[in-house]
DNA sequence: CAGCACTAATTCA
DNA sequence: TGAATTAGTGCTG
């Protein structure tokens, strides 16, 4: 058998069924909670770079990953920035270099397309970093949807559940955080 | 070659 | 003052 072939697996989450395929060590996609095991399938292997049929299903695939997973669905402030490894290499440098940056934004944090570019050395292909954001394949580990307009708008988001996904996993970040900060904190403001 | 998950500057009311 | 328009950007189909 063909050592590169992708493995896959579907798996309960507080928010749906959750999609996540590897190949080797790296992850090659993933796909956020859908109501549905079929939906959640569909939404992975269309993230998968080639030949989804070759992908072959296991159950308990990267069982660690699928805990960190689940504990970021029930509210806790999971950290995937430098673990696990992504593969990246169907991307150009500059597509590498603002996955790299966007993976940098912590958890309950928020970038503007824009510092994205800059960050990568464009300063004005705020417009480009968006196309890469959109065909990003491993939404949640690379944290796509903590990127928005520096007008204050979220932007777009075309992983399962849209733009009404990518606002309520910002919220749910910003809930977490809050949930965790002791309320002395909030006194701050000036 | 047209079109994006963008932005900043410019142009008209 | 403020809404609408337009270049500039890097990559993809």
């Amino acid at each position: 058998m063909n050592a590169a072939t992708s493995r896959f697996t579907i798996f309960q989450t507080r928010w749906g069924h959750f999609g996540l395929a590897c190949r080797r060590e790296s992850v090659c996609a993933t796909s956020l909670p859908t109501p549905t095991r079929a939906a959640a399938q569909e939404a992975l292997l269309a993230n998968l770079p080639a030949a989804p049929a070759d992908a072959l299903f296991e159950q308990g695939l990267c069982p660690a990953l699928q805990q960190r997973i689940i504990a970021y669905f029930e509210g806790e402030n999971v950290d995937f920035s430098t673990d696990p490894g992504v593969d990246l290499a169907s991307y150009s440098s500059f597509g590498q270099a603002i996955m790299a940056g966007c993976r940098q934004i912590a958890f309950g944090q928020t970038r503007t397309y824009s510092e994205l570019a800059h960050h990568a050395g464009r300063p004005g292909a705020a417009r480009a970093v968006g196309g890469t954001m959109a065909r990003n394949p491993v939404p949640l580990i690379v944290p796509c949807h903590r990127v928005v307009r520096t007008d204050g708008g979220l932007g777009g988001f075309s992983a399962s559940g849209g733009i009404a996904t990518k606002r309520r996993m910002l919220l749910h970040e910003q809930n977490a955080i809050a949930a965790a900060m002791p309320p002395a904190a909030l006194v701050v403001t000036a």
